[in-house]
DNA sequence: CGTTGTAAACTTACGATGTAAGAGTGCGCC
DNA sequence: GGCGCACTCTTACATCGTAAGTTTACAACG
């Protein structure tokens, strides 16, 4: 955690604050214990984030620099390389999630991310509204999917076989008779993975997305393009 | 604010604390201000909830509450409704979007909410696997759709005229040609609304879905069923 | 009626947090 | 040398969640 004399940069700092939010969760993220881990008082790193609310702000763009920008092969697996990448980053730092939700000023390369891939889908032929439209629903896909797997009750990569079951336990079956056939499901299904529950549904706005561009027309726009 | 006489329930502490989250934002809410709230002093309130935690918890389910319950219509108006009760709840608190990111023990109206949702895809002719790939897609859907909007640096329901030329002015326009073009052309779209880019990628979805219904084998599971 | 048991509310107190204000400290440049 | 400035530290305060212990008021009973 940084060598004692060499001054502190920005950079350092939010990094120092990415790899703390990791360790010990982004509520584990205070001033004093980031100051401690570079070495430094409390206060010296107010010379460097003009308050805590900045420096979350600088952590959550420096998430944003790991996520793979679209390459130029087709569009179609361009997008999914890139939402593979962005669920693998939000899993890395789930503490990010949070913050974007309540961030309103998007950093820098958050801003050159979202155009890199407006810029894919808009060489590959999309019309400007289709490709804002395919922007939105990806996005939202994305993001969404990883608030639900943080809100599971178990680690998504891990076989949920007996968890399953424990989940099952709170609550009557008899009262929740879908919910219990489902976990009863999966409990047996001992191969199941949740990368699968993703790619279902990737795949799925992929194939709209794919048939709304071969149409043309992009629906529920006012005409004009 | 609740007169003054009357013994506390925890149903009251959840809903003031609804209410005042509402208000002030949830990290407005503080155990001191919401006794205040409830004319009783802070401590009074660890009578009714164990602690901070419990609070946000019940007030997340509380929340759930609202959500209208998809009727026993077809199932893609069902879905439909739902899609946009949810929608508009999260939006109408939106601090409960961040707490579902963060708690994972699901309440009572939680569960029986998906219950419902479940038990209306089963019966409209679902196989399992499907009705749970269905149930993922469109909450992370409406879920990532709602962390977008609240991400938006502009109130999604007003026409960003404005707004989106004091946006467009942040990023200069020559390193960002994709978003500076979008930009641009959603300040000259005075009729556009952000209610479309729900309904477009929703509609998609259900599309999705209703094309695998039709084919009936869900993919991406091991077959079995 | 008084007595008493108990659930609910209150009081006080503690450690942790973000950060305002101002006082050192050391390095580069004259 | 010494001046200036970028960085760091010290001290202090209001606010937070909540542990521990005390007071209050009402219901049940003699």
């Amino acid at each position: 955690m940084a060598d004692k004399r060499t001054r502190l940069t920005r950079e350092q700092v939010l990094a120092a604050g990415v790899e703390l939010a990791d360790a010990v969760g982004i509520d584990g993220v205070t001033m004093r214990k980031l100051g401690q881990a570079l070495c430094v008082e409390a206060m010296s790193l107010y010379h460097h984030v003009a308050n805590k609310e900045q420096l979350l702000d600088g952590m959550t763009d420096l998430v944003y620099t790991e996520i793979q920008l679209p390459q130029d092969t087709d569009w179609r697996t361009a997008m999914q390389v890139r939402a593979h990448s962005l669920r693998d980053t939000l899993n890395r730092h789930p503490w990010a999630l949070r913050l974007v939700g309540s961030r309103t000023s998007p950093g820098d390369a958050t801003v050159r991310h979202h155009d890199a891939v407006l810029g894919t889908l808009r060489r590959a032929g999309f019309p400007l509204a289709l490709a804002a439209h395919a922007f939105s629903v990806l996005d939202a896909y994305i993001y969404g999917f990883a608030v639900q797997e943080q809100a599971l009750p178990f680690d998504s990569e891990e076989a949920p076989t007996e968890l399953a079951t424990a989940i099952l336990a709170q609550f009557p079956t008899n009262q929740y008779p879908y919910l219990a056939e489902l976990t009863a499901r999966y409990a047996e299904d001992t191969g199941y993975a949740y990368v699968q529950e993703f790619t279902f549904g990737l795949d799925l706005i992929l194939d709209g997305l794919e048939r709304a561009l071969a149409v043309g027309a992009p629906p529920y726009t006012p005409a004009r393009e």
